[in-house]
DNA sequence: TTCGGTGCAAAGAGTTTGCATACCG
DNA sequence: CGGTATGCAAACTCTTTGCACCGAA
């Protein structure tokens, strides 16, 4: 473990069979190096300073892929409804964590809760059902903003 | 309280100013009758039903109407990444509640916790940053589906 | 009568797809 | 060399918008 998600993605590839591309390289060092939760857009950009000829369509292909390996989460937050953010899951197994957006700055801080670790399984155990996976958004206002007021 | 939708807008409509027309009555009948938690199509699929020259624009802006005056909430679930869905609040002030998707059945269940208001207090406190709103999602298998198997 | 709301058609934003070509293994 | 992944352009899906007309107050 502590590996990197273009290690990660090549051990899947020798198993699952597939190629590592420049492409595929280069949107991987971005994901795991870009701060917060970028758009494919935003992942876009990046490479296209490296890659001149990439395109938007690449980019799209190769989040799907990681989305299916599970090494990629789609995140959508309330305000930018129509766009969707890709958060790496750098270094699984899961380390589950959860999203804080302050609706002044629009960053998005990212936490672990134990409690909703409990509260799956207390759901699971009163309900009957399985639970797979949690998204719990909090939206407000961060401390930084809060004080600029 | 324990007012319809309609009695809801109608007493914003006279404080704020605006019209209760035939197509708003119809949608909002609908957002407190269907099941679920509707797409803007499912409503005016079902709404055509009543008023044949209804228009899916028509439907949209007084969803987004609906929206600015907190009496309808969207939602994103993980799987039809490209619709929205339409949450009414059904006799506020806020009785609020998460959501379970079943992956299985696609259905969704809601439910109340406390807990998550607990947490949202405690997330508050240690951190600073004021909490407004908070959106839980679970997502698994549901009992029924769970046995069917 | 007034002007807020509607229908219609067209535009927009984000994402996906078909096909010929490139290039990894 | 075989076949997977890419670039490109066009299609698709969902949602929004401009404008002329309609109808609630």
């Amino acid at each position: 473990m502590n590996s990197t998600l273009i290690e990660q993605a090549e051990s899947i590839l020798k198993l699952q069979g597939g190629r590592m591309t420049s492409q595929r390289k280069l949107i991987l060092e971005l994901l795991q190096s870009m701060p917060g939760h970028p758009t494919a857009e935003e992942i876009y950009l990046a490479a296209s300073q490296y890659d001149e000829s990439l395109n938007l369509s690449t980019v799209y292909r190769n989040l799907r892929w990681l989305i299916d390996l599970k090494l990629v989460t789609p995140l959508v937050f309330d305000d930018d409804r129509r766009q969707e953010r890709f958060d790496a899951m750098i270094d699984p197994p899961q380390s589950d964590h959860y999203h804080f957006r302050c609706q002044e700055c629009c960053q998005i801080f990212e936490f672990s809760a134990p409690e909703v670790e409990q509260f799956k399984a207390q759901f699971s155990d009163s309900t009957g059902a399985v639970v797979q996976s949690a998204s719990l958004i909090l939206y407000g206002i961060c401390a930084d903003c809060r004080e600029l007021k």
